[in-house]
DNA sequence: TGACTATATAGCTGTATAGTAATATAGTTA
DNA sequence: TAACTATATTACTATACAGCTATATAGTCA
């Protein structure tokens, strides 16, 4: 990270903004324990099956997930499992500023 | 990661989505060594004043970077060194991916 | 071939936000 | 106080994209 020319930086925002949907963190998620078709990953995750493949498409465009079709079905797979660690290593950064929100919240909000 | 309710994946997303801008990532990579102030990012990043004040504002927001206003200026610094562990991942993760893709785009140039 | 299923794509709308210029705010000094 | 500097905010434009519906594509089976 110390000499990072602006290219880079555009590489690794552009990374970074694949992680940043709550959909395709999801979706990610469902695929931590092994691959899945577009049919279930649209039912767990509880979009249209064409938002669903959209994003599957991004993410595998962005190297996040493998794309195999087998048969009518196009199976998705994690490509790299240390995805996981940036979401650990995130929840661990936000973890205890979340608690901490949800108490200011929960101030706010109550009556 | 195996758990996440649909409000944590919000979070998590919000965060990632505050590392996907090229100028927010140059502005924390200048920060590594050592807390400055508005001008000195503005500076450095080549971007106007009010723009930089906006992300630095983002940023803030987030819990990546604390702020500390002495004088007329205000100075920034990183909150979590932890931020550059996922920065480091993130790189190493697409390194490879990188020069395969320069060097696609240097036979698609090619003339 | 045609009917059927699974996935992808096209076209659209609404929303979010990066960037800019101009202005406002806050601290300092004379 | 007024003039000055540093930062933040406002109002705006342009762009990106999430989500939707409808349609297209591709594979399977009769």
């Amino acid at each position: 990270m110390s000499k990072l020319d602006d290219r880079a930086l555009q590489y690794v925002a552009m990374y970074f903004k694949a992680l940043a949907e709550p959909m395709r963190l999801k979706m990610l998620n469902a695929l931590q324990d092994g691959e899945k078709n577009v049919g279930q990953l649209t039912e767990i995750s509880g979009g249209t099956q064409a938002n669903v493949s959209k994003h599957l498409s991004l993410l595998a465009q962005h190297g996040l997930v493998k794309r195999e079709s087998r048969g009518t079905s196009v199976y998705y797979s994690i490509a790299d499992q240390s995805v996981f660690e940036l979401c650990e290593l995130v929840c661990g950064q936000i973890g205890n500023r979340m608690v901490l929100e949800e108490d200011i919240k929960k101030v706010f909000t109550a009556t």
